[in-house]
DNA sequence: CTGAAAGCGCTTACAG
DNA sequence: CTGAAAGCGCTTACAG
C-alpha cells in the first residue's frame, strides 16, 4: 500500500539534483532560488532535473540557516465552540497559502495545558504565537520575555503592553440598540446571558448608552441577565410579558437566547416584528436563517478578528510590533425579525 | 514591547549550555539526552547550564538528523462546519500533548487548494497526512506514490488501497429505526436532507432494513429528502400529518431537521413524546438539550473517528501501514423526544 | 558564471 | 566517561 513507511523511501536531496544536472550543490542552489549569477542554460538543466526527480526542498534544512521556521503556533481555548474558529480561519487567510503554516494547539481553557503547548511550539522555533481565548475577557499575559512575538485574539491579555485584538461589544450593544431606535422602538428590553461574562455586560452598557442618548431606557430599568441558552430566552421572555404587556422590541445577548424569544412570542400569538421586534448577537447563521422570522442579528466579523491579529503578528515578526488593544468593530445583519413599527 | 522581534535576541544553543556547563557539545547532548555514558556530576552541570539559560532544544535541527520532522499535516475541508472540529479534537488527543504536532491547512472543498497545501506541508517533511472531508462521501484519492503515508477521514477514499475512516451511517440508520421499534412505535415517517449525501442515503437504507426486520415499513412507504435545515423539517412534518395522521414516530436525518419537527408537531397540539416520537442525527448538543422536549439523537461519535484515523496514521509512521475503509459505530442519545408508546 | 568551504543546531559512531 | 569529527540538507559569502 502506502509507500512512505518508516524511512525507506529516499526522498531526493538537493545533491540529487545538483549530481543529475552535472553542476555543484551550490550551483544548484542559486539556480532553484532565482539567483542572477547562474547561466540560463545552467539554470534550465538543474530545473529540468529537479522535475525529473520531482524534487521538494527541504524547508526545515532552509529555516536552520534563516534561524525562521515560517510557522506560526496558535494556541485555542474554544476549538469546540464555535468563535474560534472564524477567527482561525481570518488568520489562514491572512496567512498566504504555503509560505507560512500554522501549527495549531488546543489548550482547553487549562492554563498548564497551555504552558505546555507553548513550550513545544518554542521548542519548534515559531515565528510567533498567535493565542486565541474562549470568551472576551482578558486573561494573564504570558510575558514579556518570550523570545518570539505574540498576539492575543479574542481575549485580550490584561497586560496593556502586550498586542491584542479583540471585538468591541459596548459599540456592538450600541448599534443593536440604535437599529431598534431607528425602527421607531420605544418599550424596548433587554435580555442577556450569563452576567460574569464581560461582554454580556458591555452589550448591555453600549445599548444603555444608546437608548440613552435617544431619551429611552431599557425597559424596566435594567437588563434581565441569565444563561446562554433558548430555555433562558424563552422563560425571560414570558417574565419580561407578565410585567410590560406594551414591548415593542426585545434585544437578546445572544441569537440562542433570541431564538427562546422568538419562540415565546409566537405562542403567546404576539407578530414579530409587527408588535415586537427581535434582534440576536452573534450572527449564528444557522440559527438566525432558520428562525421564524429570520433572525436579525449583530454580527462581530470574527473573520475580521483574525485577519488582523494574523496582520500584527506578522508585522511584528518583521520586527515592527505593536502594542495595546485593537477592537474589531461589529455590524448589523437585518433579517425578518425587526422593521420599522407599523 | 516584546522581544523577539526580527532575529535579535539570539536563541541559546547547546554550545552555549556546553560552554557555560565547562563540556563538549557532544557530551552536553548526550547528558540532556539521557544516554547512560555520563557521569552523574556532569550531567547535573549540564542540566544547571541549561536551566539557567533556559534552554529549549531546537528540535528542528534534531528532526534534520532523525529524517523525521514529529508533524503531521492535518487538511480540512469542513473548517467552518461542524464535522471536522470533533474529529480534529480526537486527533489532537491521540497525538499526545508535544510528541506530536499538527500542521492544519484548510481547503475549503477546492481540489486545488488541498493539492498546494499538501505540496507545501511535503516540503515540511511532515512524517504523514490526514485528509478531513466536509461530506462523508468517497472523494477522488491523492494517489499512492506519496512519500509519506495517509489517512482519509470522514470522507473515505475512492482507492480501496489507501486507509480511509468513516461514520456507518446504515449501521447508524439501524440504530435509530431500532429504538423506534423498542419504544413500541409502528407508523414511523422518515424525514432527512439533500438527496445527493450518501449519508441521507445510507441512514434511509439503515432504517429501512431494521423497520422490515420488525415486520415495518416506512410510513408512506419512502422517505422524505428535502434539505438539511430547520424549514424542511417544518414543511416536511406538515406534509407526514397531511397524510398520516396517525403518526406516531419521526425519525429525522439530522438535528436542524428534528428541530423543525418538534417545532411544527407542537404547533399543531400534539404531544412528544406521547403522540409522536421524534429523533434526530448529529447529536448537536446546542440544538438538542435546547428542544422542547430534549431531543433523541444518533450520535457520530467523531472524536472516536478522530483519535482512530490519528492512530492508525501513527501505526502507518511507524511502519505498520493498514488498507482499506474502517467504519466507526454510532451510538443513540436518549433525551426527552422519544419514549415508549403509553 | 561556477564551485569549494563554512556553517545553521544538533546527534551519533568512533577514538581516546 | 569525554570529546573531535562527520553529517543531516540547505544557503551564502568568497574565490576562481
Amino acid at each position: 500500500m502506502q509507500a512512505g513507511s518508516s524511512s525507506s523511501p529516499k526522498v531526493t536531496t538537493l545533491a540529487d539534483v545538483a549530481r543529475l544536472a552535472g553542476v555543484s550543490i551550490a550551483t544548484a542552489s542559486k539556480a532553484l532560488n532565482g539567483r542572477s549569477q547562474v547561466r540560463e542554460e545552467t539554470r534550465q538543466r538543474v530545473f529540468s532535473a529537479a522535475d525529473q526527480l520531482q524534487f521538494s526542498p527541504n524547508v526545515l534544512a532552509r529555516h536552520l540557516l534563516s534561524g525562521r521556521s515560517g510557522t506560526i503556533g496558535l494556541v485555542t481555548h474554544d476549538l469546540e465552540g464555535r468563535f474560534s474558529i472564524p477567527t482561525l480561519m481570518g488568520a489562514e487567510d491572512a496567512m498566504g497559502t504555503g509560505r507560512m503554516s500554522v501549527l495549531l494547539c488546543d489548550a482547553r481553557g487549562d492554563a498548564l495545558r497551555e504552558r505546555h503547548h507553548v513550550q513545544a511550539l518554542l521548542g519548534r522555533r515559531v515565528d510567533g504565537l498567535m493565542i486565541v481565548g474562549a470568551r472576551p475577557d482578558p486573561r494573564s499575559s504570558l510575558g514579556r520575555d518570550l523570545p518570539v512575538p505574540v498576539v492575543y485574539a479574542y481575549a485580550p491579555s490584561e497586560d496593556p503592553e502586550d498586542a491584542s485584538v479583540v471585538t468591541d461589544n459596548v459599540a456592538a450593544g450600541r448599534i443593536g440598540a440604535e437599529h431598534m431606535v431607528a425602527c421607531g422602538r420605544e418599550r424596548i428590553a433587554v435580555i442577556t446571558g450569563d452576567p460574569t461574562y464581560g461582554a454580556a455586560q458591555d452589550r448591555v452598557t453600549g445599548a444603555q448608552a444608546a437608548l440613552r442618548d435617544a431619551g429611552l431606557d431599557i425597559l424596566g430599568g435594567s437588563a434581565l441577565f441569565g444563561a446562554w441558552s433558548e430555555e433562558w430566552g424563552r422563560s425571560a421572555t414570558a417574565m419580561v410579558l407578565g410585567q410590560h404587556r406594551d414591548v415593542d422590541a426585545i434585544i437578546c445577548g445572544s441569537d440562542q437566547i433570541a431564538r427562546g424569544a422568538l419562540d415565546t412570542l409566537r405562542e403567546r400569538g404576539l407578530d414579530v416584528p409587527g408588535d415586537v421586534a427581535v434582534l440576536g448577537h452573534d450572527n449564528w447563521e444557522v440559527l438566525a436563517t432558520n428562525a421564524r422570522p429570520t433572525l436579525t442579528s449583530i454580527d462581530m466579523n470574527l473573520e475580521t478578528l483574525g485577519r488582523r491579529a494574523a496582520r500584527r503578528l506578522f508585522d511584528a515578526i518583521e520586527g515592527h510590533p505593536t502594542a495595546g488593544v485593537e477592537a474589531v468593530q461589529s455590524r448589523l445583519v437585518p433579517r425578518g425579525s425587526t422593521a420599522p413599527k407599523a
